[in-house]
RNA sequence: GCGGCUGUGGUCCAGCCUGGUUAGGACUCAAGCUUCCCAAGCUUGAUGCCCGGGUUCGAAUCCCGGCAGCCGCACCA
C-alpha cells in the first residue's frame, strides 16, 4: 500500500534524517527546510544524476555558477521589479488584503498590471471601488514584493535582492561564455543552487518554500540555423512514448513524438529527454504526465510551456516539479537593453538575439516526489529508490554478535564502504536491522553467518522482494556495482 | 495576510474542560543478556509540556501576546 498523508511522511522523513522545519528549536520560520544526513545525500545524488544526465545531452551544454545577490538593476531589467511585486490594498473595516490591480480589472476589464501603487489608489477612489467581501472602505495601497530586499555595501547604500530563479545569473554570462566556448552555438548553460521567494503563506512542506534549490538548464540557439540540427536529433528520440496532457485535453495520453510535430524540433527533443530522466533515472512512469499549459496559465514571454507534473498523493494529486519554457529572445533583448550591452551574434548575415529553452527543476519537489511515490507501508514499511540515489547502498551486519562474525562484517563493511555509501549494523536482531535499511530505502543488506566463517561468501538481500543470494565475498564487490549501476538485475543472480 | 482548529520525550498520542503526588502510554533509541535471517524476549537507562508575559500559595492545565502547523479564503510574475 501507499502512503497517503503528509503527517505520515513527514513524521518518517522527521524520525529518520530526511527532511524537517529549520530552526525548529526556536520554533522554526514558514517556508525554510533543513535536509538532515540521509536527505541530504539523497538531494545531492540527485543532483549529481542530474548534472550528469543533461550536461552529456551535448558536449557544448555546461556548468555555471553565479551568486545568490543580484545587484537592483538586473531584476530591474528582467522585469523582476515590476512583475514580481503586487499592490496590495487592505479593507479598513474586516481586515482583508486584495490585489489591487485585481480589483480594478474587475471593473474596467482592461489589464492593471502596468499600474504602480498611486496609481491604482486614484483608480480605486475614481472607481468608487468597496470591499469584495464586506462593502467596506478600502484603504491604502501598499506595494507587496515577493522578492527579499538586501543592502549591498557598509552603509547599505545600494540595494540588491536575493535571486528570484538563478536563470537571471546565467542570462548574464551568455555575451563571456559566448567568446569563452569559441562561438559554438547551440551552447546550454546550466546550473544548480539556491532561489528565493518571499511567499505570502508557505504551505504544503517543501512544495512552496521561501529559499528552495533550482537545477536550471539554458539553452541559447538561433532557431532559423540550429533548427535543423534538432531535426536530426530528433532520430535519437523517434521510439519513445511520451506522456503528454495538450491544453484542452483531459486526460494525458502515451504518444510518440511523431504526434506532437506542431512543435518546433528543440522542444520536442528536450520534451523527451526530460521524460527519459524521470523513467530511466527517477524511475518514475505511471505517475508523470507532461502538460501543456494555456496562454492563460503561462507567462507571456514563454511561448511554449509544458510542466512536468507527479501524482503525489501527500499533496493531494499532480505537482508540478519541472517545466520546460520556450522563451524566444525575450531574456536576452532584456539584458540587452538594460545594459547597453550588446546580445547578438552574427547569423544569416545578419545580427541575432539568440533564444532561449529554459530546462527548469525544483530540486526539492523532485525529492519529495521520490519520497511520495517510494513509501510503502503494510506488511513492512518500506522505501522504493533508484540505487544510485539511495543515501545509502548497501547495509553490512553480522547475523549475530558473537564467534567472529562481529568482526568479520566490519572487514566486509571497510571494503564496500570505499566503493559505495555503505552502512554498517549491528544492534537488535537481524530482522530489525533489516527493517531499518527497508525504511531508508538501502538497496542492498549484506549479511555475514556462520557459512561466512567456512566458506568466505555472504548473502546479499534486496529490498524489493526480500529474497537473498550467497556470493563469495571475492566477488561481492563487483557484483554490488553491477547491480547498483544496472547492468545486472537481482534475479538474474537467483536461482 | 484573514478566520477556525491545534502545539506534551526522537515519533505518535493521553492528561487540559474542573489548576495541586514523581506528567502516563505505545513505538523508537542506548547499554547489557539472549539470538544461526526479516521490527521476538528479558534487564537497565536516556530524552518532553512551542516561546514570552500575566493571574495564583501553586500553571502542561486559566488569560494575553508571539511563533509554528493543519483546514478554508486570498496569494502563487
Amino acid at each position: 500500500m501507499v502512503m497517503t498523508t503528509r503527517e505520515e511522511l513527514e513524521s518518517v522523513c522527521k524520525r529518520r534524517g530526511f527532511i524537517w522545519q529549520s530552526s525548529e528549536i526556536y520554533g522554526g520560520e514558514a517556508g525554510f527546510y533543513d535536509y538532515g544526513h540521509l536527505g541530504a545525500r539523497l538531494k545531492d545524488s540527485w543532483e549529481e544524476q542530474w548534472k550528469d544526465f543533461f550536461l552529456s545531452l551535448d558536449q557544448n551544454y555546461h556548468l555555471v555558477y553565479t551568486p545568490n545577490i543580484l545587484p537592483y538593476r538586473v531584476l530591474e531589467s528582467s522585469g523582476h521589479v515590476e512583475h514580481f511585486s503586487d499592490v496590495l490594498i487592505k479593507c479598513n473595516r474586516c481586515g482583508n488584503s486584495f490585489r489591487g490591480d485585481h480589483l480594478v480589472e474587475d471593473v474596467t476589464g482592461e489589464s492593471a498590471e502596468w499600474m504602480g501603487k498611486d496609481e491604482i489608489k486614484n483608480k480605486v477612489e475614481e472607481l468608487n471601488i468597496s470591499c469584495p467581501d464586506c462593502k467596506g472602505d478600502l484603504g491604502d495601497a501598499e506595494d507587496f514584493n515577493m522578492m527579499f530586499e538586501v543592502d549591498i555595501g557598509p552603509k547599505g547604500e545600494r540595494k540588491g535582492f536575493l535571486r528570484p530563479e538563478t536563470a537571471q545569473g546565467t542570462y548574464m554570462n551568455f555575451p563571456r561564455e559566448y567568446r569563452a566556448l569559441r562561438r559554438n552555438m547551440p551552447f546550454g548553460l546550466a546550473t544548480v543552487g539556491p532561489a528565493f521567494r518571499n511567499e505570502i503563506s508557505p504551505r504544503q512542506g517543501v512544495y512552496r518554500m521561501r529559499e528552495f534549490q533550482q537545477a536550471e538548464l539554458q539553452i541559447f540557439f538561433i532557431p532559423s540555423i540550429h533548427d535543423a540540427l534538432f531535426e536530426e536529433r530528433l532520430e535519437e528520440v523517434a521510439y519513445t512514448e511520451i506522456p503528454v496532457m495538450r491544453t484542452g485535453d483531459d486526460m494525458k495520453k502515451m504518444i510518440s513524438v511523431d504526434e506532437i510535430k506542431d512543435l518546433p524540433a528543440y522542444y520536442i527533443y528536450h520534451l523527451s529527454k526530460i521524460y527519459e530522466f524521470y523513467k530511466d533515472i527517477m524511475e518514475i512512469e505511471g505517475d508523470i504526465r507532461l502538460r501543456e499549459l494555456s496562454s492563460e496559465e503561462r507567462a507571456f514571454y514563454n511561448k511554449i510551456h509544458f510542466d512536468v507534473e507527479i501524482n503525489m498523493k501527500s499533496l493531494g494529486g499532480w505537482k508540478e516539479v519541472a517545466g520546460l519554457h520556450y522563451r524566444s529572445d525575450h531574456d536576452l533583448s532584456q539584458h540587452q537593453e538594460g545594459s547597453n550591452k550588446k546580445m547578438s551574434v552574427p547569423a544569416d548575415g545578419e545580427r541575432k538575439v539568440p533564444h532561449v529553452i529554459e530546462l527548469s527543476f525544483g530540486v526539492d519537489r523532485n525529492i519529495w516526489a521520490l519520497l511520495d511515490l517510494g513509501y510503502r507501508t503494510g506488511d513492512r514499511d518500506w522505501l522504493t529508490i533508484p540505487d544510485k540515489l539511495a543515501p545509502y547502498q548497501v547495509a553490512v551486519f553480522p547475523l549475530v554478535r558473537k564467534d567472529g562474525l562481529l568482526e568479520k562484517s566490519e572487514e566486509v563493511f571497510n571494503k564496500l564502504n570505499t566503493k559505495f555509501r555503505t552502512f554498517w549494523d549491528v544492534s537488535g536482531s537481524i530482522g530489525k536491522r533489516y527493517a531499518r535499511q527497508d525504511e531508508i530505502g538501502t538497496p542492498y543488506c549484506v549479511t555475514v553467518d556462520y557459512d561466512t566463517m567456512e566458506e568466505d561468501s555472504v548473502t546479499i538481500r534486496e529490498i524489493k522482494t526480500t529474497e537473498q543470494i550467497r556470493v563469495s565475498i571475492t566477488q561481492l564487490e563487483e557484483i554490488l556495482q553491477k547491480l547498483t549501476e544496472k547492468e545486472k538485475l537481482f534475479d538474474d543472480y537467483m536461482g
